[in-house]
DNA sequence: AATGAATGAGCTTTCATTCAT
DNA sequence: CATGAATGAAAGCTCATTCAT
């Protein structure tokens, strides 16, 4: 019946990988369909037999993206009960997460952008805003068990996550934009002592 | 002596801020050079009297809006001397130049995000990595000062710096993707009271 | 002997009889070979088993349109001998042959157009105007054995024949765009009696 | 103000008449753009200024060929007031129209086909129906006056001058085909005698 | 024999830029 | 100086056809 066994998941999957690759180099505002054929060695039809449209395979990439982070996080910090050891561990996995692969942390803010909603039409990318959403909950719920357990002041938990978040993004921003490194090992225990602990006396 | 070059740079003005209009509305990747001249009320062809290119219009735009940021933020800050009083301000002044002009939080992440070096081609916006420099040193030598006078930890001013430059462009971004408001005029002060006195007990 | 033969022609024929319905549905200039695959139940690649190209495909359905008309027409009309009674009957046969199926209906007119010669290149359908030729020679031999019989008057023959093919295709034409209705089975004697006795007094 | 003085409505019939020159040649099914834009003697953006999509282009076509047919008419038969001689100048004109420009000829039948409404999505001309009920209201009102007068015997005069416009376009389309010739000059009167005086004596 | 995944030629359409006026 | 009509490169997307299985 279906002579020609394919694996259809597995070639999206490599179109994905090959889309990362692109995306990291031109940018997504810039490349072009062929780019992503040629880099994943098929025509530029066959783009289309897995992906309706260019558009739709920004979307598809960044919404793997956001799942690989979702999953990588969740592996690490499943075992870990303390709220501030998790906080680190939040941080330092965050930044492995780009560490791993380059091509990450090149689309980290293509993606930020694409999120943002302008006032004429849709954001390119419509799943950011949920996803955040999940993030600072996840990270709201950890603060809340510190100052429950009494490790932490009796802060806004929906602030101090608020702020978590967008630390780790800025400071991913400052990595892509090759102002600050992210490279060294210790930064996360600084970043977190500092964060933990604040600055004045 | 020569009115024409107050009125080219007249003119000049009025395109940018069309052109931020556009920007805000359409976001830097989907605007066209006919919305910005009917924005703007002159012929396609008069913007290329001013600007030689599409590109350079866009690049244009973002060193204006950084300038205006740097006036905006030395004039607010001449006159303070305390340490922790500078940062508090330079928090909530970073908010206020945003709420004042929805359009230029819409455009903030086009900027920013115009500003990633992709491996292939330059960056749309050069200038940006430059002018995130004087940011961060502006601010380590806030931090250094706090230290010196003993009303800050001993920390590693880079980093906290770029830590706060981090905080405040993440909570930009919420901003921008609705995620949170900076509406709140208690918001500075809340967020400078957690960076500065931390969150462990 | 050779139960094959006989699958692939019945074959054959269920993909013309998906065509037809497609060609109905889509015009001869809209639809795609997928239409036709999916309406037989076949796979794209097997049209291929049976027709050279798209092109030869619709040829193969307008040529078996003419002769399912052609065998439809004889069987109607092989028995009768008066002239008048059989042009009436001609004009009658031929509404019922489209108002039999009404995908005939909606084809039709594309059949037509296809049949023009344009000066660049082949018409579409080439056989259109060989069967023209025919079916006006039928005509004319009508008319001429009802000079011979002194029951019509001595007109020409072969403008008679033109003007009635022609009548036909128009009332047709009208049926299909769906100004007139040739529904009421009362129009083919009207039809004829205006035809056939003019209109002065 | 407006330094280029552009005169956009002889330009857009310009394309009109290029246009016209492609369909005639090619047919409205396999004309590519670039075709109109050469034979026009312009780039293919141009066309995109005058026209909103190659459909529309077709379509405006149509529209002027029909509005053209209109004025045609008009003209020669305003002064007519004999219901015998009026539907004899109708059929005359009717073919005049064609012979003096033998584009219209060639592209008759297509605007016909483009006219007919298939079950899955609109006519590609639309406006056909709605010309074509104008047309036989007018040769009905033609019957009707005759039959006023006494001139004509008391047919129904919405059959006939369905008839009649269905008679005419059946020859035209014989003529597009290169069935029947509709260059005698005295095809139009033969005709219009054995319409009106019958065949049967 | 039958299939449908893969392909790429070829199309329409857009829009930054030019330049005659 | 200002303009907007004209342009054509360039890109997304379609779909008839092929061919490995």
């Amino acid at each position: 019946m279906s002579p020609k066994i394919i694996d259809k998941d597995k070639k999206r999957e490599e179109i994905f990988r090959s889309a990362m690759k692109v995306f990291a180099q031109k940018g997504i505002h810039d490349f072009k369909m062929i780019d992503i054929a040629e880099t994943a060695g098929v025509g530029k039809g066959t783009l289309y037999e897995y992906f309706s449209s260019k558009e739709q395979l920004v979307e598809g990439c960044f919404g793997i993206l956001l799942e690989d982070f979702d999953a990588h996080m969740k592996s690490r910090l499943s075992d870990i009960v303390d709220p501030a050891e998790k906080m680190k561990q939040y941080i330092s996995t965050s930044f492995d997460f780009f560490r791993l692969e380059k091509d990450r942390l090149d689309i980290l803010f293509d993606l930020y952008a694409s999120g943002i909603p302008h006032s004429g039409g849709r954001p390119l990318f419509e799943g950011l805003t949920e996803s955040y959403r999940r993030v600072k909950e996840y990270l709201a719920s950890i603060v809340k068990e510190g100052v429950r357990q009494g490790v932490f002041r009796p802060v806004d938990a929906n602030l101090v996550s608020a702020m978590l978040a967008a630390l780790l993004d800025g400071i991913l921003f400052h990595a892509a934009m090759g102002v600050t490194s992210i490279e060294s090992e210790a930064l996360p225990k600084k970043l977190t002592d500092i964060f933990l602990g604040g600055i004045v006396k």
